[in-house]
DNA sequence: TCTGGGGTCCTGCAACGT
DNA sequence: TCTGACGTTGCAGGACCC
């Protein structure tokens, strides 16, 4: 059956960007293993009362379940739907290998998620043909390699590719030739176009745009006095196809951070402070691996009513010792004070990035040194050598000596 | 209906230095 | 010395993405 848009023909010229999507990833490692569920609706989630839907097949789809719904409600449009948990190594690991087929097309990769990525194949057209071509080769390489089928889109920008491999899903192949961008886009619906979300398309809807044709009559101006500045002149933009960003390999993380959800919510300030703790170890640990330093400490609040508040702080010196992101943490955690107030979540981010090797430069001058960082290196080695919990701080291991019953 | 966890980016405001 | 304009930085909140 044609697909919409399929009529826009197949002219590649001009459009070196591809945007390859895994079809409902998650879902499609389970399958693997799992053949006899093939057909059948599966859900990729959390178990538990408060977990959301990670991935579902297109038999589940066709009950309305869809990435990000509460668990509980998707159980309830589809009682039948088999559930999985999610082992995220296992994704990680046919990510990494999928990333890896991409490299082997060209160097112009970058992921945007682990079960998607932008490449730029302009240099790679003498070597192995156009990129309709490549894309062709490409989605026969992820299937045979990893039994796992993807969409991909072709065009001259990022984010037209990205919605032609929507557009295209599952299992699907689309360019939109340089000439017929407009053609492709204005009837699509203004949801459509990235950065629209929820409230900003009940925003846009308020000014009876609907579409992206809509959209793109409106002045520029209208668009920036509703929307704001930046927001309105990048949606004006979109919706002329004009997006000028490169595809960018090695972008450098901006900030690390750790959250986690209570299965119950919780207001007792101690278990707080240890769930503070927990996290921050986390965050240092990755900031360790990832050879960051970050400037700026802040944590996530968010209470029983789904209310959230954040508090950040700037410190004199980067750093990637939980023990310093703990204390800060805290601190940031009394100056909000709830103490007593019921939280369901709690969060912790290290941002203001830089790397390490700085860091240890200006240390290195006789600054203050404290000894944790060699500390927790330490404990990285031991990590790395007999596993994740081989070394905790004494109140993270279980039974806690406030929880033995003396 | 009842909302995870990892991020990025934008906006508005206040404080501060020049 | 005081004052206003302006740019920068820090902070808080929120929208959005996968």
């Amino acid at each position: 059956m044609p697909r919409p848009g399929s009529d826009l023909g197949s002219d590649d010229t001009g459009c070196p960007i591809l945007h390859v999507d895994m079809d409902a990833f998650y879902a499609s490692v389970e399958l693997r293993e799992r053949p006899e569920l093939r057909g059948v609706p599966v859900i990729v989630g959390a178990p538990g009362a408060r977990g959301v839907v990670l991935s579902a097949t297109y038999e589940a789809r066709r009950f309305g379940v869809h990435s990000a719904m509460p668990m509980t409600r998707a159980r309830r449009l589809c009682p039948r739907a088999v559930i999985i948990p999610p082992s995220r190594g296992k994704y990680s690991e046919v990510s990494r290998g999928v990333m890896e087929i991409f490299h082997t097309f060209t160097p112009e990769v970058e992921p945007i998620a682990s079960d998607e990525a932008f490449l730029d194949v302009g240099g790679a057209r003498k070597r192995l043909g156009p990129p309709a071509a490549i894309a062709a080769m490409i989605r026969e390489r992820v299937v045979r390699e990893h039994g796992i089928t993807c969409s991909v889109g072709v065009a001259n920008s990022k984010f037209v590719a990205k919605l032609a491999s929507q557009h295209c899903k599952p299992d699907g192949l689309m360019v939109v030739p340089a000439d017929r961008v407009v053609d492709f886009l204005h009837p699509l619906p203004v949801a459509a176009l990235w950065g629209v979300g929820e409230r900003t398309e009940q925003s846009l809807v308020r000014l009876g745009i609907k579409t992206v044709g809509d959209l793109a009559r409106v002045p520029v101006e209208t668009l920036q006095r509703d929307l704001g500045q930046a927001i309105g002149a990048h949606l004006a933009a979109l919706a002329w196809g004009r997006d000028e960003r490169r595809v960018t390999p090695n972008a450098p993380d901006k900030s690390i951070g750790a959250e986690e959800t209570f299965a119950t919510d919780v207001g007792d300030p101690v278990k707080i402070r240890k769930e503070l703790l927990r996290l921050s170890e986390r965050v240092a640990a990755r900031l360790r691996e990832g050879a960051h330093a970050g400037r700026t400490v802040s944590v996530k609040l968010r209470r029983a009513d789904f209310t959230t508040i954040s508090r950040s702080r700037t410190l004199r010196e980067p750093t990637d010792v939980a023990r310093v992101i703990y204390t800060t943490a805290c601190d940031l955690y009394a100056a909000a004070d709830l103490d007593g107030i019921r939280l369901r979540l709690v969060g912790v981010r290290v941002e203001n990035l830089r790397p390490a090797a700085e860091v240890t430069r200006q240390l290195g001058l006789g600054e203050r040194e404290t000894g944790w960082r060699e500390a927790e290196q330490a404990v990285d080695r031991a990590t790395r050598r007999f596993g994740r919990d081989a070394v905790l701080p004494a109140s993270l291991v279980r039974p806690s000596f406030d929880e033995i019953d003396l």
